[in-house]
DNA sequence: TGATTTCTTAGTAAATAACTAGGGATTAAA
DNA sequence: TTTAATCCCTAGTTATTTACTAAGAAATCA
């Protein structure tokens, strides 16, 4: 039940360019830099991000990458699903084609449990967006904590 | 952010042993063959469970398993967490040794998402125990959908 | 005594995660 | 017009985790 890199690492990124909205196309080598992970890697975290237009890019010198929209408008939920798929516990939740490996007619008890814990889930991720993180963030540098976000990967 | 088979495996194994809870030792067995799974596999499952006093054994032939308390008493979430660790989307929010990667002292906006979908998960799973789930079974035995659990695993 | 069962550990194969590497396309600036 | 900086794409590699399989010891009932 863990995300994995790409989630954690992909909804920082979007937290880098979420600070710096409005202020142009931002390199993925400076966020790189500053989140310590590689520019290849991230390359291909922000290429799914892109595809689901969160994010445009600017190609060549000085170019880089900025939300496609604003702040508020990218949840969490649509980053990190963009990213890891469905935040679902089980695919059986998810799939819903009829052929598949359960037969979704009937009435599965753990079925109903894996439901919902994927709303909990689903609720918690879409109820947040990059506005509020970087509300977030402002606010409690200004309460004299320096870092706002620790270094964790 | 999938549940492994351990968790499922075991969840579907602990809703059995509700099932027949009252009637004796269940054997492995028995649960291996009506879920389609190794014998061998359902052991390793079942020796953290037996571990955490959720079910207890009666070893020798016509030996087998048995809930260690009433099905009432045993959550969703004390299964869950014992086969699968604690159900947090990231280590950070687990781990509270205070000299690991992540400086627990700094406020960090990515934990803090995190932690509310740990706790989130956390509420659900707890608020479930094993006579929730047989309850349900039974309630819709009876209104004429014949089974009730589906054959996923 | 023999069949049945729990209990334990070691090993293995497959899948997934987490990158690395490299080269092409585009564009701003020198 | 060249060069450096950047995005873009895909293939390959390594490490880790998952999902078992295997096998044998210990206990107990018939």
């Amino acid at each position: 039940m863990k995300l994995s890199t790409r989630g954690r690492y992909g909804l920082k990124a979007m937290f880098d360019l979420a600070l710096n909205y409005g202020e142009g196309p931002i390199s993925l080598t400076s966020i790189a830099e500053r989140q310590a992970v590689s520019v290849n890697y991230l390359e291909q975290l922000i290429s799914p991000l892109r595809k689901a237009n969160l994010v445009k890019s600017v190609r060549g010198a000085q170019g880089g990458y900025m939300l496609a929209v604003e702040p508020q408008l990218i949840t969490v939920g649509a980053i990190l699903t963009t990213l890891e798929g469905p935040l679902a516990p089980t695919d059986c939740v998810v799939i819903d084609d009829a052929d598949e490996i359960c037969d979704h007619s009937r009435y599965c008890v753990t079925k109903v449990i894996y439901e919902k814990i994927y709303e909990s889930i689903t609720s918690v991720v879409n109820s947040i967006n990059l506005q509020h993180m970087v509300d977030d963030y402002r606010l409690n540098q200004k309460s004299m904590i320096i870092e706002s976000i620790c270094e964790c990967k």
